[in-house]
DNA sequence: GTCTATAAGAAGATAGAC
DNA sequence: GTCTATCTTCTTATAGAC
């Protein structure tokens, strides 16, 4: 494996362990299996391989969103997804939301860092908020609100509707990313959410 | 000013600003306004002062445990407070509730230092879900539940409606700790989430 | 590109005067 | 209880051989 990839890699799940001032170069060196001074053959000091994480984290971020944007600007390749949505498609869709992201180790990863530096300076606040707020938002608001126009669900305020069925989510997430043991009790609860909020909001029409 | 309790105010204020890792004897001493050994007259070590943090922290939790239980195990000092209770007075209720923990200062600095050190310690982890998913929760599901008794809830899930209610304020509040301009537009959020909760679940008696 | 040796400095902590 | 001086260790980073 490229080493110079490799570094990222090991200073990414360090970092998501222990956050950046925790970690010292030569844990990451370990990992890697080589030794510190080596790692500045491929970056120029600690500081650089923490904005190179950055860097893919940012990218892997925009070619989410831009996947998304052409899928989802107009919710048309979404809107066949959903155009039959069920109680049960919907609990399908929020427990596999729910698993990818909790489970996917660059997700994971990626998640505990930012968790870890959000306040260490104003970009990456900025950054936790657009990928785990902002955008969320936005995308599951359009589906709502396309899903409301559809009759499929009562008429009211989207952006709210999505917060009520994200933030649930997103909690229940925080929660198994501290304490694993409990993902049983978190996908029982989210099926729970996900199943009441389907039927508070469900359109009168059926 | 109590020295030894300076120093616990001096270090919450920096650990919940960079992290345990990212600070320096000689920068919670300097902000003391004595030099680092001064310090060690004090507590023995960096980490003995992080744990009289941790102490406090348990010790003012407990209190509030203690306090909402005597209120609360019953809900009978706020069943009287919710008897009547409206649509207003819930979203009162609500901006208080998250104006309080936004903007008390030894609760912002204590839920910002255990959000950055959650993943540190097993305990902390436990900690953190306490204060932030589980007693919450617990109250508000009690409160809901009673509600609901009394006819001014629909029939539903307590537990499950207060993840619903909680989790959005619960996320709000993360912007503004990490975007505090954005606290207007949190506030918006929040009264609108609160108001359309409330006339979602609203019983069918009124 | 990796290593050993090492510089340079920072950081936690102690000793002892006042 | 606070200070200056100092110790020790850790940590980042560089130099230069292979």
């Amino acid at each position: 494996m490229d080493t110079k990839k490799k570094i990222l890699d090991v200073a990414l799940t360090l970092f998501s362990e222990k956050g950046y001032g925790n970690v010292y170069v030569g844990q990451i060196a370990e990992g890697v299996g080589i030794k510190a001074p080596s790692l500045y053959k491929h970056y120029k000091s600690k500081q650089d391989i923490f904005n190179a994480i950055l860097d893919e984290m940012r990218e892997r971020y925009n070619q989410k969103a831009a996947d998304l944007n052409m899928n989802g600007s107009d919710y048309l390749a979404d809107s066949e997804l959903y155009k039959n949505v069920s109680e049960d498609e919907l609990v399908k869709m929020g427990i596999g939301l729910f698993s990818f992201f909790l489970h996917d180790e660059y997700e994971c990863k990626f998640r505990k860092m930012l968790t870890i530096e959000q306040f260490s300076d104003r970009e990456l606040s900025k950054l936790f908020s657009d990928q785990y707020f902002d955008e969320p938002l936005k995308y599951q608001s359009g589906l709502l609100h396309f899903l409301i126009m559809q009759g499929k669900m009562k008429e009211d305020d989207a952006d709210i509707m999505a917060l009520q069925f994200f933030a649930p989510i997103y909690l229940l997430m925080t929660v198994c990313d501290r304490q694993p043991k409990r993902e049983k009790e978190c996908l029982r609860k989210l099926e729970k959410h996900v199943r009441q909020f389907s039927r508070i909001y469900k359109g009168d029409d059926k």
